[in-house]
DNA sequence: CGTCGGATTGAGAACGTTCAAGGGGCGTGG
DNA sequence: CCACGCCCCTTGAACGTTCTCAATCCGACG
């Protein structure tokens, strides 16, 4: 996994096309300002509620982005971790499905996805990375099944420390920007019950930390044994 | 939800193009034969496999198909059903990330990508479909995050069938093509479970069954209260 | 220095799984 | 036509993982 990290797997070129730029993690591209406008948004601010009519799509310039839904009784299901460079806003045809959250403060650019359909209709290279950028999604999505149906909590933590790290690229340090209850809603888990595989996974030896929001990975491939990494 | 239903939610207008009937349920459209090509199978054959590049495109003529991964020691996860009507085979940009079986016997028409694309870069209607169609799908697929990260085993087996009874339009009598495995693996849950599930359902007179593949909604609104059916 | 939200740890309970046995439908072969 | 075997479904009992509830700890911030 995972969803966003797969936009920026091998097949996708390099895209000349500012808009486009939306779609992939930006890295090397730089983000375009003329085209979009910035959001300045405070710890736990919502960018927009489920139900809401969709408009825009965003990118993350900085800070972590949470999409995610409630149910009547308080349970939430935290859909994805929308981290720097990646994109979101996708979640529904007419209305969103999921409401969009800061989890830190953070910078995104919206983009009105009236525009973004235009361009992507009149630029045949936009069309094919938007396909390949959705197709990603969606097989992203799908492997999230994966953990969340028949993966242990253990497996689903190691498997979700493997991803932040894949998807950071900060080596085997691991920014954790979300807190236990943000991680146990992604993992259809309980903060208790992920703050015990951390504590487990640390006496193990596998994983390191100075505070509760930076993870080191010590040993990876025990890590990945722990996580029972299905080939992707 | 799920996934393919929601492809034909209100917003999808009919659509002109032969192609792009891959792309709606086909309900009064009627398929073009001239255009893919048309496989038949028998029950449990293998479609393609996890890993397979990516070719066709396929719609279910008749039948059910379930798109499903394993994991080493053998645990599996079902996708997705696809039902007559519906379309599968976009879990993966290059590769396949799951395979694809028929459930039952069926028929299916395969259209390979590429033409699915050409058609989709050529023509604007085409263009708009394909993407709400996705849309659909990632947001259908990721409010199966809610169910298998929140929902009890009552309230995964209640949205089951209120699912497949949506998507089945035959009425409160719905069709269970698939085995008790196959729903197991698709809800994160054991086929004994789902088996006391149903029963208990039965006892308290929210369904009736004649053969276990054929069940009859008696109750709706306490199947749905059972579901904790959160606004889609 | 005190307060507060988040993180950790523990003990007990609950839900779902595992293991095991029995039942039913269907196809094959005698 | 019946018998057998196979697969799937159902039901029961015991077990285990994870949740719930509760107490404590820690760091950030006023």
């Amino acid at each position: 996994m995972h969803i966003a990290s797969l936009a920026r797997g091998g097949s996708a070129p390099a895209l000349p096309f500012p808009a486009l730029d939306m779609l992939s993690t930006g890295e090397g591209h730089g983000l375009q300002p003329a085209f979009g406008h910035p959001l300045r948004l405070e710890r736990g601010a919502e960018i927009y509620a489920e139900g809401a009519p969709v408009g825009d799509v965003y990118k993350v310039v900085s800070g972590t982005i949470r999409t995610c839904r409630y149910l009547q009784d308080g349970r939430r299901v935290v859909a994805e971790f929308v981290l720097a460079g990646e994109a979101f806003g996708l979640d529904g045809v007419d209305h969103h499905h999921f409401s969009a959250e800061a989890v830190t403060e953070a910078v995104v650019i919206s983009f009105p996805r009236r525009q973004l359909n235009e361009w992507v209709d009149h630029e045949l290279p936009a069309a094919r990375a938007w396909r390949n950028f959705m197709i990603a999604k969606l097989s992203g999505a799908q492997s999230h099944f994966v953990l969340l149906g028949r993966k242990t909590a253990a497996e689903r933590v190691a498997s979700f420390l493997l991803d932040l790290a894949e998807r950071g690229n900060s080596g085997a340090l691991v920014d954790l920007p979300m807190s236990r209850y943000d991680i146990a809603d992604h993992l259809g888990l309980t903060a208790e019950t992920v703050s015990r595989i951390f504590s487990g996974f640390k006496r193990g030896g596998i994983i390191a930390n100075r505070d509760c929001r930076k993870v080191r990975i010590l040993d990876r491939a025990r890590l990945e044994a722990e996580a029972s990494r299905d080939i992707l």
